[in-house]
DNA sequence: AGGAAGATCCGCT
DNA sequence: GCGGATCTTCCTG
């Protein structure tokens, strides 16, 4: 397979967490009018359907917009948080089962100036898309992506290597707290000393 | 109909 | 470390 070409459905039927470890290393790509924006995913967490309290599926609520969770898998899930900032997820497994990955930090590959301009030329180069939020407005995402098939189209996840497994890290996700127990579990996964990465220093090595 | 909280980010102290 | 920005969504009454 072609680097260039997106990755298949048959990669995104899996459960969240496995998809979260298959994603990490993986290169998200967007062409647009602007041009092509391309980054290394180096962050991101498994969000795990219905008994995952820190899930927007949580309890099995379906709403219009979560929607997306339970369809087909290799689709994205975008929401829209905190009146002003847009999040992406990749949704895993099975049509019916609302499990998510959100894509929380990447490395610039493809289209820096672009990337710069959209983020309005704030800071180094490697922190571009370091935070869910930022990895959208750097890529160009946002409501009129949510639902957009990875599969085929302009915005698509390239296959890539994966990273070795010694720079393989996990740790509770962020922002959850909420969630009572499930703010605990292990599910973020990171690239260990990637400047891309976010959160607290103590979660970035 | 109303209100509370949110899978965030940035700048200031 | 703290709080403001800003608005959608969802739950409650």
């Amino acid at each position: 397979m072609d680097a260039r070409d997106p990755l298949p459905r048959a990669f995104y039927r899996r459960d969240a967490l496995r998809l979260a470890r298959a994603l990490l290393g993986k290169v998200l790509v967007h062409r647009t009018p602007d041009g092509l924006a391309a980054a290394r995913l180096v962050e991101v967490e498994a969000y795990r359907g219905p008994r995952d309290r820190a899930a927007h599926s949580a309890g099995g609520r379906r709403t219009p917009r979560n929607e997306v969770m339970w369809g087909p898998p290799g689709h994205l899930y975008v929401y829209f948080v905190y009146g002003m900032h847009w999040c992406a997820n990749v949704v895993a497994a099975d049509a019916g089962v609302p499990e998510a990955v959100l894509l929380r930090a990447a490395e610039p590959l493809e289209g820096l100036d672009l990337m710069r301009a959209r983020r309005g030329r704030r800071g180094p180069d490697a922190e571009l898309l370091r935070g869910p939020a930022n990895l959208c407005r750097a890529l160009g995402i946002g409501r009129a992506h949510n639902g957009a098939d990875l599969t085929a189209g302009s915005l698509f996840l390239a296959d890539a290597p994966a990273p070795p497994r010694h720079r393989q890290r996990r740790s509770a996700r962020i922002g959850v707290d909420y969630a009572g127990a499930d703010a605990r579990r292990p599910w973020r996964l990171y690239l260990a000393g990637s400047p891309a990465v976010s959160g607290p220093p103590a979660l970035r090595g």
